[in-house]
RNA sequence: GCACCUAUAGUUCAACGGAUAGAAUGCGGGCCUGCGAAGCCUGAGAUCCUGGUUCGAUUCCAGGUAGGUGCACCA
């Protein structure tokens, strides 16, 4: 039911501009400010007498009540049958209500992106999750969504590992390890704290990374190796987590995929005339009028950065997706300036249109006392959140999974989170385990419903709505707006705020009305409970939070 | 030094320039012989400071203050 567009229009042409109809807090089922804001003078009220005079006459048949309050808003209340009639089409028909956003549009999603040989950890969980849930909605709303997985696998950090294996390591007791990237990242480790007391260790390890460049079977061989032993951990994880990508055989086109790709990259820039050589030699994008600060292409020895290999990948996607492709970035907001002149070069370039590229940024995962380190240790594995999890979810996978997502989810991406397990883990209120109760719940009572014969609702003349009901079926009108609008936002939390509030609205219905054995209600009401479990299992579908069969 | 982000109840977060600033958690008081208490009801509790724009500012602008992040051979 298009209640808001119709109402939408409608208003516009009474009040001669485009006006907003939206939904409202305990004021109207939907309200417009237009008449304050009309360029109109005079009294915001008597300008929204106007409008409602001329409302009056071509009111839609929906439409219970028309009122204006406070300083001059228009309030619309819908009739109750028409609530429940929307109720019983999200029963019969729900896909019918979600907005095609995307139709006939392509999005690649570039996601999660963990390093080869690095710990999984929380902070690669926040991208792998936000990413997920966007690409999740994006697909919703009707795009074609490519899941693309950017492994940090190339770089000059697999000279120093190459180093460090052959020094301190064991292939074959890395390769017996049930977990080889611990094994790796102690290695890792022990390089940076060898390299303090001997310097040439740096030098040794780029070297071999040069060898790895340029195609030298040993390093190569060993490369591989250690791509093998972080998928044993990275499988893992993606299916605990329950979250797969489409593009290159499902393992995502990592940084080593564009190393044979980018002289005609370099050539472009070359030709642009914005690439010149800096003071010590490397060759540097610099911007007109220095909108930012010149970014490194070419190292001095001519190697590549990960900006060249970025923008290899974005040139590769424009042929292989189509040269209007979206492309989605879910990277930590850390990289703001980065991205920023990317996509300026790329636009400079001429190969996107303005907001074609966008960054979808995530605040990181910190201490109370300061930044996780990969270098020092001190990191957060996101095995040991899982486990803790479990343990305080009663070993439920799918309640401690679910109980991590939403705790990633529910807030404005963009902020930093401090590291608390309670506040992670949380198992009620404005969380996971709240969210997928309330679905069990529901589920419980549509399965005692369907054994009992059926009731019909009696034919009353007044066939009014207690509070509690209305209130449930007035958040289930606003479903469609809220997926457009986090969807066009690449805001999940959008969607947690409504779900949450929805959840709550539910709950407190069904604490003070009897479902079950109500003559006069009953049959509303599963078809109420019924609707409300279809928006709720959809939502944390798209949010990638599983529901358990019990809790 | 320059740029960007953030500042809302004790704590963690919402609020697309609008009405009485919403929640969660914690604290106080209630509710399981009513469809599931990981739940429900209820009380107290907040917009960093100073100006400006506006009929109207938590929101926009300027200047402070505090915290975070980034800025030439990492990714």
């Amino acid at each position: 039911m298009k209640f808001q567009q119709i109402l939408t229009d409608l208003v516009s042409k009474a009040a001669g501009q485009s006006a907003a109809v939206e939904p409202s807090g305990h004021f109207g089922d939907y309200t417009s400010n237009i008449a304050l804001q009309s360029q109109e003078k005079g009294n915001p009220r008597l300008v929204a007498q106007g409008i409602v005079d001329k409302l009056l006459a071509l009111k839609p048949e929906f439409i219970k009540e028309i009122d204006i309050a406070g300083p001059g808003f228009i309030n619309f209340w819908i009739k109750d049958e028409f609530l429940v009639q929307n109720a019983k089409q999200v029963v019969a028909n729900f896909h019918a209500q979600i907005p095609n956003l995307g139709k006939g549009k392509k999005a690649v999603i570039e996601f999660s992106s963990p390093n080869i040989a690095k710990p999984f950890t929380v902070g690669h969980l926040r991208s792998t999750i936000i990413g997920n849930a966007v690409a999740n909605l994006m697909e919703l709303a009707g795009f074609t969504v490519y899941r693309d997985n950017h492994l940090g696998d190339w770089g000059t950090q697999f000279g120093k590992l190459i180093v460090a294996i052959k020094r301190w390591g064991d292939e074959n007791e890395i390769s017996a390890s049930e977990r080889p990237v611990k094994n790796l990242v102690e290695l890792y480790v022990k390089f940076h704290e060898e390299a303090e007391k001997d310097p040439t260790l740096e030098d040794e390890a780029r070297e071999w990374f040069t060898k790895l460049e340029k195609g030298n079977q040993e390093a190569r061989e060993l490369w591989q190796k250690c791509v093998d032993w972080s998928w044993i951990e990275f499988d893992s994880i993606y299916s605990q987590l329950g979250v797969k990508f489409s593009e290159n055989n499902g393992r995502g086109y990592g940084e080593s995929y564009f190393e044979d790709k980018m002289g005609p990259v370099i050539e472009e820039l070359e030709n642009s005339g914005n690439l010149q050589v800096g003071k010590e030699g490397a060759k540097l994008f610099f911007f007109p009028d220095e909108e930012f600060t010149p970014l490194m292409i070419l190292k001095k020895d001519g190697s590549t950065l990960y900006a060249t290999r970025d923008l290899a990948t974005d040139k590769f996607r424009l042929s292989h997706y189509g040269k209007d492709v979206l492309i989605l970035n879910e990277v930590g907001a850390e990289q703001e300036l980065y991205f920023k002149q990317i996509f300026k070069i790329e636009e400079l370039l001429g190969w996107f249109k303005p907001g074609q590229r966008v960054h979808v940024k995530h605040g990181f995962f910190r201490f109370a006392s300061g930044k996780m380190s990969t270098r020092k240790g001190n990191v957060i594995w996101l095995e040991d959140v899982i486990s803790e999890a479990k343990k305080r979810a009663d070993n439920q996978t799918e309640v401690a999974i679910g109980a991590i997502k939403w705790n990633d989810l529910k807030r404005s991406s963009h902020l930093d989170v401090v590291f608390d397990w309670d506040e992670m883990l949380s198992m009620t209120g404005n969380s996971g385990p709240y969210m997928q109760y309330t679905v069990v719940r529901a589920r419980s009572v549509l399965a005692k419903a369907s054994v009992l014969p059926p009731m019909a609702d009696p034919p009353r003349a007044d066939n009014s709505l207690v509070k509690e009901e209305r209130e449930v079926l007035r958040q289930l009108l606003y479903y469609p707006e809220v997926i457009a609008r986090a969807t066009r936002e690449y805001a999940p939390h959008v969607l947690c705020t409504y779900l949450f509030e929805l959840a709550q609205t539910f709950n407190s219905f069904y604490n003070s009305c009897p479902i079950l054995g109500d003559e006069e209600n009953s049959a509303k009401r599963i078809m109420l409970t019924h609707a409300v479990s279809k928006v709720l299992d959809q939502g944390l579908t798209v949010l990638g939070i599983q529901i358990p069969e019990t809790m």
